[in-house]
DNA sequence: CGGCTATTTCAGTAATTACTGAAATAACTG
DNA sequence: CAGTTATTTCAGTAATTACTGAAATAGCCG
């Protein structure tokens, strides 16, 4: 790992540590740095020269960022080998992270909590217990619409969104009028 | 564990297998869950008879918890055992997680990037790696100022952000109005 | 203080997860 | 088709993480 650059290495091992503290591993999670920071796609072999790891676990770790389309697979001309990138667009990536863990974590959740609500409370401490079931899923409703909703707006709207963001409370002042547009238009 | 009600049992597994695939372990998830849905606060005890875990790892994961400032600490009157149970809301919940995660996983990695953008990138792939830094950096930031904000909200109208959010695009069609706002007030 | 109860700590062990090398598969090339 | 190169799979092992029981600590109460 010391062929790479030292602000290349720090980051990527920063991002090892940060992966494991997530579910994802330390391996993944340095593939990733890598590949985010190269200014060329590498292949397999590349990774695995640099990173210090076997040319199994590479492929292993590729799959899995697959799984996630976190890694995009590309072929150069006259090379039978793959070579992998990143988007370049960082908020392209926030946007797949954010889908991909709305798909793996809220959905089955939802589901589980629909399920169980369907079936009636009994005893006391079941009631209780549902209406804490009722009050997550109810929120849990209310994120995954809004992850759903910013992956449709347009880049425009999404950079506006954020920029503004630091400004929510007072976007919030004009909820009469948001209030007025909604009922309007729908 | 089967002293658990039905409905109780599949929640508190299925939180324990988020709980994994999340950095934090099965039965800090599954110590939660229980919490959550339980009508009094509980002690220790109780937990590790409830999960059929050990009365140590009660205490250690309670340990996490209370870093996580996820649950709560009180005495019951003439009990001296310690009882623990979490928070009522869970929209207090979330801004604690939110919170939580952002001191763990955003400032750390911010600290890490705006240090190594200190230093002069000097070779070509290094002024790549450090655009890429850059930004991340600037996203970052925008997310962790977002966090931040949100924090600061009241109650309703963060019920407000929330109820609105699938209703984000249109709000956005006022963005001429907002910005008006913005340098008015600033 | 001495006994009692509650909680924490921690070394050892169990369980899980990550990683490797070797072998199998796949895909091209002459 | 045989040879060559690239990738994947997987059984075995290494490394890490989780959990336990026993011992230590802490705090109360008569």
């Amino acid at each position: 790992m010391n062929n790479l650059e030292p602000a290349v290495q720090s980051f990527v091992l920063h991002f090892g540590e940060m992966g494991s503290r997530w579910g994802i591993n330390r391996t993944v999670g340095q593939i990733y740095a890598v590949l985010y920071l190269s200014d060329e796609p590498l292949n397999a072999e590349q990774l695995s020269e640099r990173l210090e790891i076997s040319r199994s676990n590479v492929s292993m770790s590729l799959k899995e960022l697959q799984s996630w389309r976190l890694v995009q697979l590309q072929h150069l001309p006259g090379d039978r080998r793959d070579y992998f990138s990143t988007p370049n667009d960082i908020l392209d990536i926030a946007l797949t992270l954010l889908e991909e863990r709305r798909k793996r974590e809220l959905d089955p959740t939802l589901t589980l909590l629909r399920q169980t609500l369907m079936e009636p409370a009994t005893s006391k401490t079941e009631k209780h217990a549902h209406e804490r079931m009722q009050d997550m899923c109810d929120l849990m409703e209310q994120v995954s619409d809004w992850a759903s909703d910013l992956q449709r707006l347009s880049r425009s709207d999404l950079e506006l969104l954020l920029k503004f963001g630091n400004k929510v409370p007072r976007l919030l002042e004009m909820k009469d009028k948001i209030a007025v547009l909604g009922k309007k238009k729908r």
